[in-house]
DNA sequence: CGCACAGTTCGGCGGCGGCCGAAGTGTCAC
DNA sequence: GTGACACTTCGGCCGCCGCCGAACTGTGCG
């Protein structure tokens, strides 16, 4: 009972972070994958930079964000994919079941349902036909869970990804992650980041404002000769 | 923005239930799957019946719980995989690195390390040793990632279980699930279930006291049998 | 019926925590 | 240097929430 204690202090701190609705809204924001300001931040949930000072303060102190700083500034990201992975969680489980094509949909506008990071790998549209393109090809097997087939290591090593890197990271190699926009999943752990950066780095994508990601001609050339994904 | 911030709220709001200590024990006793009695619960956590009931209230509420009144007794159990999903995400990311057989697993004590439930699934050595031999079967694929084989289909269905049934569901076929004993991962999601289910009804394993269960002679021998799994 | 027991409700206490404005610190631009 | 700006620190206010004991409801048992 002493080390269920400790163990449910443990959980409960973890929580708590993310138990307030700034801070839930700071982490959501965060889940991105970018840095963000402080003051972006607290224009974004509302609050003044007093508040949002607090809050910053202790999420890292609780181990969720990590931060730099530079100059005056305070750029603040999730700590790694394991506190994405605990908000991504808890996100996706409060949206059981949103109506698709609504609301959020809308709301999130054209290019952000389009194609979006989302932590370190891809989302939207384009995260969720990569997946499929990913599953059709055979690279990875999904019919039911998730893994990467031999082949798909033996095409990610084609692109230059260090495949055996990714196998000793301490983190899922491959990993589903409920889409919010598309209601369906799209591909994220260590290939998914591995993905995203490769794509970036070849500039088949680029960072448009916000969150949302535009594909270059180059990227519209590059994803339909490699995986055979025609983007609209 | 307000679509994020009533997102934030949402977020918020599940975060806090188990942004409490009090709360965070209760959840972590019921991820062994059973259904508790308010009483019990409130022993556990050091708290009093009123303390308890009003904690039993706003998890139950909040939709994390569900309840059964049975006579003169409160029931509580966790509401279901996704709920049992979110408290456990929560508690692994806690645990990132407790020394192995420490502790927790000397606390356990060895009827908890060899064999128990997580929520309704198998876990500790006998969960842990269930997806070795899955995998070495070739029934899971995981090399990289988890997923059921074709051949893994076709043994499980031998078994009688539901397989198409639970293709359906809406829950993953096969996860992960990080062991907390063992440090290593055991077979989750709707494959996991349902194997715990068939363990019991064929009476390979019986609920021994508290979470911990214990293998039967025709236990030993049935695993033996099916995944050439020798129980020690 | 009377008692024991599980759980709930109520009232009240205490503390934590979120919020802000105002003042202060440090950085950058000119 | 001067001013704009990003952020932090401080003080204080307010409300929420966790806790309990005590009284109450309802069930099970003899």
């Amino acid at each position: 009972m002493t080390t269920a204690a400790v163990a449910a202090a443990d959980v409960a701190a973890v929580a708590s972070l993310l138990g307030d609705p700034t801070r839930a809204a700071f982490c959501l924001a965060l889940l991105d994958g970018r840095a963000w300001t402080a003051g972006e931040l607290a224009r974004l949930a509302g609050v003044s930079p007093a508040t949002a000072s607090g809050h910053l303060d202790r999420l890292v102190r609780g181990g969720l964000l990590a931060e730099e700083r530079q100059g005056r500034h305070r750029y603040v990201r999730l700590a790694g994919p394991d506190a994405a992975h605990v908000v991504e969680v808890l996100a996706s489980s409060t949206r059981p079941a949103a109506p698709r094509n609504s609301y959020a949909a809308v709301r999130a506008g054209a290019g952000l349902a389009a194609a979006r990071t989302c932590y370190d790998h891809l989302a939207g549209r384009l995260g969720v036909g990569v997946l499929d393109a990913l599953d059709q090809r055979d690279y990875v097997s999904r019919a039911d869970g998730i893994a990467m087939t031999a082949s798909g290591a033996v095409w990610l090593a084609s692109l230059g990804v260090d495949v055996d890197g990714i196998r000793r990271a301490h983190r899922p190699v491959v990993r589903l992650c409920l889409d919010w926009t598309e209601r369906r999943s799209h591909l994220a752990g260590g290939v998914g980041a591995a993905l995203a950066a490769v794509f970036f780095e070849r500039d088949w994508i680029r960072r448009a404002d916000g969150r949302a990601i535009t594909v270059t001609d180059a990227g519209r050339t590059g994803l339909q000769r490699e995986l055979g994904l025609a983007i609209g």
